[in-house]
DNA sequence: GAAAATTCTACAATCGATTGCATTGATCCG
DNA sequence: CGGATCAATGCAATCGATTGTAGAATTTTC
């Protein structure tokens, strides 16, 4: 057994024809070793488990796809915990942590949850969203010189009253997103064309309702995700103004279906999937014992399509 | 131990006392049970692996999200596996099942991966389409139903040189629809009308584009997922055709963009989540023992927005 | 040719929970 | 009061892999 396990996990104490004798039982036998009584040895799980308000969001699962194929290739599960943004709910996904069924986490959700207040920051990392107060690692792009990019794009156009529909309020996202606008805006900038959504169409839609009730209409909008621009754009429709004409929209993600709605969407694209793979990388080369360097901000990239 | 483990597992074999004792005990110290070690000693890890295409797409991601509910609800954790639609992925997933690292297996894939022959039917459960020759049972809806009442719909507005857009060739679903499909059609069926692709928006946009180059062409389209639906519209105003007056459109699923699309998708709906909660519970009760009946068809649900 | 050094292999403890079975202590009955 | 009954608890084996260390086998050294 123990010549084995040593064969098997590239140990330099087997003789060459011991571990040739080894591989051809292994082979024979159709062999595989038990994960889970290798993690309990080891004390390992070789899982990590990705924590998010709603796998079902294209945004995230694009995410979860590099984490998954990075994961994959260093032999690694990857576990959804979906929280639908209920702290019970990550209450009971924190227990799998605490069960040893898994290694590191991956936050998707903004926060650590309370439970999780003792584990080292070495096991977590963090994706789009920073978390405050907390010295976990951070993978996202440089969302202020996003929103900088995007706005300064509309002004580009020769846009001064340019609209924006922020995230949830409190959220630092939000907050990196409103500044980068603000910065660009400077004197033009008017907090009573300033609303707050969910990152869903409807909430963009109700957003863009309310500025359009305002007595000085603007004649762009810098929305904080695709989605909420979409919902602008609906609004907008139906108060009788024509996109881009009337009002110019710009979003922010670039998910799949915003190159084809109708018109097809300027945005701010992320590197989803890039963003996945560089989490899980820097997570299990941190679970590995690898020291890596805390990571630099992502690139973006500004999607000029039409409805700007 | 023995009694610690008997009180937490609720065995009738420990007293009242000595289990509040042991209660207190453990919020004390807030000891959880290691789930590797009783994995290990039980054999199994409580943990399904759901193994589909591309958990980025919408459609897949809100079916994870009811399985996971239900499991999170039984106390079971989701592993995500994604193939690409490539095998070897499907091969290094299968690895997962055995090494232990996974009880159950939920197919959104449409195959039983080659390594996973010899698992018994009763450890997996596929969701959306039927796994041919096999006994896996399977949670859909009756897609020949759908498919006939989704023509049937664009008939009774009046069309009668309706195009279909399938999915890949030689797939089981994309088999059942289009029967629905011809069998709606009856005498009008016409071959050339009929054009397959990938369930991406390009690959719609290319098969419109295709019949819209026939001679004859048709004033209705019944596509086999949403994305090609909107690649179906896309190709049409290309073309000059204005949706619905010159063509009517149909697509399937009802995924989150149909609605908010220019103009609204016309589609049917797959009740996505519950299949998703259905599977897990089917797999869940299978693998306690619980034998559970075969899952008849879901209802669908025929959406009729702006598109026709 | 014997001792030392080197190279492999094998023993046995370990990870932490579960559970069949033995044991303890209490209760009951005649 | 002794033996039978029963509830509750504890002992110890078990799941399967890993690894420090002892020991066997082989080679090297003097």
């Amino acid at each position: 057994m123990a010549t084995v396990s040593r064969a098997l996990s590239g140990s330099a104490l087997v003789s060459q024809d011991t571990r040739q004798r080894i591989e051809a039982a292994v082979k024979a036998t159709g062999y595989v070793v038990n994960q889970v009584a290798a993690g309990l040895r080891l004390q390992r799980s070789r899982q990590i488990l990705v924590m998010l308000p709603d796998i079902a969001n294209p945004f995230f699962g694009e995410v979860v796809l590099g984490i998954e194929e990075e994961a994959q290739h260093q032999g690694f599960g990857v576990l959804i915990g979906n929280t639908g943004r209920s702290p019970d709910r990550e209450t009971a996904l924190a227990r799998q942590f605490q069960t040893g069924a898994v290694d590191g986490l991956v936050l998707l959700t903004g926060r650590r949850p309370a439970q999780l207040a003792d584990v080292p920051a070495s096991r977590m990392v963090a994706v789009s969203e920073h978390i405050a107060n907390d010295s976990i690692a951070t993978v996202s792009i440089n969302n202020h010189a996003a929103a900088l990019e995007a706005a300064g794009h509309l002004r580009g156009l020769g846009h001064r009253r340019i609209a924006h529909i922020g995230g949830p309020v409190g959220n630092i996202l939000t907050a990196q997103r409103f500044q980068g606008y603000r910065d660009a805006q400077g004197a033009d900038f008017d907090p009573r064309l300033v609303r707050y959504g969910d990152y869903s169409i409807a909430s963009g839609e109700a957003a863009m309702r309310g500025i359009l009730d305002e007595a000085d209409r603007p004649t762009a909008v810098f929305c904080s995700n695709d989605e909420m621009a979409i919902g602008a754009i609906r609004a907008a429709r139906a108060f009788g103004l024509s996109v881009p004409k009337d009002l110019a929209v710009i979003g922010f993600d670039d998910i799949p279906f915003a190159g084809a709605y109708d018109p097809p969407l300027t945005t701010v694209r992320q590197p989803r999937r890039q963003m996945g793979r560089m989490a899980a990388r820097i997570l299990l080369a941190a679970l590995a014992g690898d020291e890596m360097p805390a990571p630099a901000a992502l690139p973006h990239f500004l999607v000029v399509r039409q409805s700007s």
